[in-house]
RNA sequence: AGGUCGCUAGCUCAAUUGGUAGAGCUUCGGAUUCCAAAUCCGAAGGUUGGGGGUUCGAGUCCCUCGCGGCCUGCCA
């Protein structure tokens, strides 16, 4: 099958799925993440948090995995890990993610050992080729700049692979460019289900309409590491000044094209996101009256559409105890699933011995 | 484990026979612009991996420790 009718077919298949999850939500179980880098920005928010509350709220067990681990696939250090674990849970609780409320279950890597066991037999179930060959880890190994590839970089999909498989999760939200590393967690749950038992689902896409945001240099997509991002916690002074130094054009005519106008384009989508209006009804509304207008408009749309967040996000911050009991609850429920089918898999490999 | 090369600003790298540690990019500020970008002007940024030694003087030479790359080997 081409690279074209599989992606093809996984759009069809994620359709058919979007159809049925309000009719079934008991029959998924999603699994999603983060690597915790630094705190989330509204790049996170509207390419895939915002969906990961829709999907929550619409009754689905949600397990939302913090990477810890994969924080050092590209790089020496994990910096300070514990701060940006903590403003990543931060921004979970002010998204609406509620594990009190809802099926959901956030935890962290490090604190599931099962499951990082689950990557030895999974391994031996991928050629290095195989590994090597994945699009999305040659461009993010482009994209980093990395002259030395670690081997966790290497096989970060098949880590995924583990953790998607621990919980026997079968729908993954992703974007186009993560589909290389579910097609590798299906395959790794086909192999194992036939080399030894047949335990594992094979999980398939969500492929989600989000637009990428492109970063407010209007070139590329946003991320914290370009240093073109606007965080979801950050306060609308900060708000406000990052707006008035993204990169527009010298056409004071605001227009909607994204083709020739990407930076411009980008700010109107980001004002439709927030106000409901379509981006060409945002130009003509701002008409002539130029990028200065469009940028004063998109931080007070963007400031009020965050502001319910960022004052949850706030009081949150004041509990950290609260905080704290979110990530401990969530790793003891994930990791009782982990034992659960470390115990299967075994079995399935035979090595259960006393 | 051996051989070898390397470690200088946030990043990439300079620095003559040993003689005041610099540049580009990034960042920040200003000019310019409807706002930006680009451009121009300016600023910040360093215990030269750690320690010791030689010297009037060490990024540079010597010793030592640490860290890392590559090559070869060994082991489960």
């Amino acid at each position: 099958m081409t690279a074209h009718a599989t992606f093809e077919e996984a759009i069809r298949k994620s359709e058919l799925i979007s159809a049925d999850l309000s009719k079934n939500p008991q029959k998924y179980r999603v699994l999603t993440g983060d690597r915790p880098t630094g705190p989330l920005h509204i790049g996170h928010y509207f390419g895939t948090l915002a969906n990961r509350v829709r999907l929550q709220n619409s009754g689905l067990e949600s397990l939302i995995l913090i990477a810890d681990y994969q924080v050092l696939t590209d790089r020496d250090s994990v910096g300070q890990i514990a701060a940006n674990v903590r403003e990543i849970l931060l921004d979970y609780l002010a998204a609406g993610l509620d594990p009190f409320k809802h099926k959901t279950i956030i935890f962290a890597h490090s604190a599931i050992p099962e499951l990082n066991q689950l990557l030895l037999p999974f391994l031996t179930l991928v050629s290095v080729p195989e590994l090597e060959r994945n699009p999305t880890v040659k461009d993010e190994i482009k994209a980093a700049g990395l002259n030395i590839i670690n081997a966790a970089m290497l096989m970060y999909p098949v880590h995924q692979a583990a953790d998607i498989l621990f919980c026997k999760g079968n729908l993954v939200p992703v974007g186009k460019d993560q589909l290389p590393h579910l097609e590798l967690s299906r395959k790794i749950a086909r192999r194992f289900n036939e080399r030894y038992k047949n335990i594992f689902p094979e999980p398939d896409a969500l492929l989600s309409e989000a637009p990428t945001i492109l970063g407010l240099d209007g070139s590329q997509k946003m991320s914290k590491s370009r240093n073109n991002a606007i965080f979801l916690g950050a306060s609308e002074d900060e708000t406000a000044k990052l707006i008035k130094s993204a990169k527009t054009d010298a056409d004071r005519q605001i227009t909607y094209d994204p083709e020739t106008r990407p930076e411009v384009a980008n700010l109107l989508r980001l004002i439709s996101l927030c106000t409901g209006q379509t981006p060409v009804q945002v130009a003509d509304q701002i008409g002539d009256q130029g990028s200065g207008k469009l940028k004063a408009l998109l931080t007070d749309s963007l400031n009020a559409y965050l502001a319910p967040m960022r004052k949850r996000r706030l009081e949150f911050a004041k509990n950290p105890g609260l905080v704290s009991k979110v990530l401990n609850m969530g790793n003891q429920r994930a990791r009782e699933f982990a034992i659960k089918t470390l115990d299967e898999v075994r079995g399935a490999m035979g090595m259960i011995y006393g």
